[in-house]
DNA sequence: TCAACAAAAGAAAGCGCTTTCCTTGCGTTT
DNA sequence: AAACGCAAGGAAAGCGCTTTCTTTTGTTGA
């Protein structure tokens, strides 16, 4: 039925040793004569290898698991795609699971995908540090690292999970950077939505917020609780219209801030006019609405550390790597009067 | 150093036999007092099945590999979320792979899934049928299931891949369900922007926007290329200012629809009061621009798939399950003056 | 009391590969 | 010519689990 290994040697005459040898690189010389005499074989019986069986021997199958909050998101989409694009390359699989953001289900991932002997395991997207549940995980990776795993484990933000590398952006210089911008362009009174409350990577951004408006010698107290959604848009929209406007708002997301620019239209304020509106993460929504925003390598957050876990081996990757944001000007935020002002700002 | 079966069974004085029995919920007896001695010995040592090698004797990895056109794209994320959710409750793991719509690269995934005895296979999105490379997808996916494969493999769109099951949605009536409530609604110059040019799912709508069309009696000629992205909306629209305007048009997907609606705002065209505009897909920025669009059950084609793959022993899925859609009519596009018209409009 | 039988547990044979040893047959070296 | 080294190939021992087949033990009926 399946043609298996020992199938091709009996057509090819060779043991079973020299067939493995053949059709699985290995480094032990083998006469041209017979490597052709295999591979004729293995060709004429249509041989496909049992992935499984050799895993169960290399002690490795050649999967890459990369645990986000949900695929649905396009943060984590362009992050898995990222994954997917360089594990592709090497012949490795990428399995992808929606923890959600929930400490338990990432633990249930992570025993999930040990099991399976992956090859990696990339945490993406930050975490709920305070939980109780956020010490498990970081016990059962701490606790399978000190066991001398061979699964090449990542974290793609802050986590604290102590032995894990990382490649992340850094949170507070992205809000910093923004907020800093729009002093710059001569916002003065700026309001913040913020991420979901909890959140490494909300707490971060909202940190350095409060750091570049402080800096500014400006009022850093109009922050709104929020979410990354288009909902936690609107809702923070119709809190603000209860109070003086800000002239400028900018939100922990792209999604928010679209959400906020949308509604604050429909209840008739000018975008930029009136308020400017900034948000994270450049998705191509935000580039259709004109939004400006921080550009975030999402994309290359998640090639780079799969990259790093397939070479980990000759090359041990830093304990942190941390990729550059840039800010993106456009039209949602306006340079207000009195200001000078360049055109674009970088910030690494 | 990792702790195995065999560890197991020492530290509870029983053999390995009893032990697997116990861990691996087969159906021989074994005595409470046993199993209670196997299930602590096991719990203290912290064990951990190894699934490569349970898989090597089951012969099937607990794994659903998913073929998509670009998991970035909100339609292949929500199916794949679909998979994932009901994969796991099952303990099984999902496996993406980004084809890009090529026929070549399925091929390839094909063929890696199944090396990896992935329990499922799943082929998301339409195809290029007219691609000399689809009859090699056909070839391989129909020779592995002659051949007995334990492997279940679906189709989540027409894709002609003979003997394998589909799940999926009736894209001709999508299409002919949109055009014709718009001619109901009033509107008789009705323009057509479609999906990328040889994709099966393309060919079935645009088809059956032509019906619709033909079957009130208009014009069904204004049909101009496209894609499923925003640019394909923003290109059609100039192409479109250089003639008479419609006084609506539909595009293949919200992408393209909303580039369009912005595009033609931006150009100084009102929306809908000169032209309405509808996509498809139900995308939450369709909710956001208030676009009327056909609602498309992306997630429920997921995780119905997988769940009749994961039953599929006792329940064989039927050759052909069709989900249905509904159109959403929303503020992009109007009544117009002279038509009756109830407010919503029903399809399946 | 002993055969007969079911329940419970164990021995061992794989699953399809990889890899470590070995063996064989050469061409070299002194 | 003896001794050696090396290229090429093979035998066989696993990898960690499941499962079939046996064996052991404890009941029961005649």
């Amino acid at each position: 039925m399946t043609v298996i290994l020992s199938d091709v040697a009996q057509r090819a005459s060779a043991s079973l040793a020299t067939v493995s040898r053949v059709l699985s690189g290995s480094s032990h010389p083998v006469s041209e004569a017979t490597r052709a005499r295999v591979l004729r074989a293995a060709e004429e019986l249509g041989y496909r290898p049992n992935l499984i069986a050799r895993a169960l021997t290399r002690k490795a199958m050649n999967t890459i698991g990369v645990v986000v909050g949900d695929i649905t998101d396009s943060y984590f989409a362009e992050i898995a795609r990222g994954v997917e694009d360089v594990a592709r390359t090497q012949g490795y699989l990428t399995i992808v699971c929606n923890a959600d953001r929930n400490p338990t289900a990432e633990v249930a991932y992570f025993h999930m995908l040990m099991e399976h002997q992956a090859a990696g395991i990339l945490f993406a997207g930050g975490a709920y540090p305070n939980a109780p549940e956020a010490r498990v995980l970081k016990e059962a990776v701490d606790g399978a690292v000190a066991d001398g795993t061979t699964t090449r484990i990542m974290c793609l933000a802050e986590r604290g999970i102590g032995s894990v590398p990382i490649v992340c952006v850094d949170n507070h210089a992205v809000m910093y950077d923004m907020a800093a911008h729009l002093t710059r362009i001569g916002h003065r009174r700026i309001a913040y939505v913020e991420g979901p409350e909890g959140l490494s990577t909300s707490i971060q951004r909202r940190a350095g917020f409060e750091a570049a408006i402080r800096d500014a010698s400006l009022d850093a107290s109009l922050i709104f609780p929020g979410g990354f959604g288009i909902e936690s848009g609107r809702v923070a929209v119709t809190v603000m219209l209860t109070r003086e406007l800000p002239d400028a708002v900018i939100a922990a997301s792209d999604e928010t801030a679209i959400g906020i620019l949308v509604t604050q239209r429909q209840a008739g304020i000018a975008v930029p006019r009136q308020v400017s509106v900034a948000g994270v993460d450049d998705t191509k929504y935000a580039r259709l609405m004109d939004l400006t925003t921080v550009q975030l390598p999402t994309y290359e957050l998640g090639s780079l550390a799969t990259r790093q876990i397939l070479s980990w081996k000759e090359r041990p990757p830093a304990a942190r790597t941390i990729l550059s944001h840039r800010i993106m000007q456009r039209g949602s935020t306006t340079w207000v009067s009195h200001v000078v002002a360049a055109s674009q700002e970088h910030a690494g």
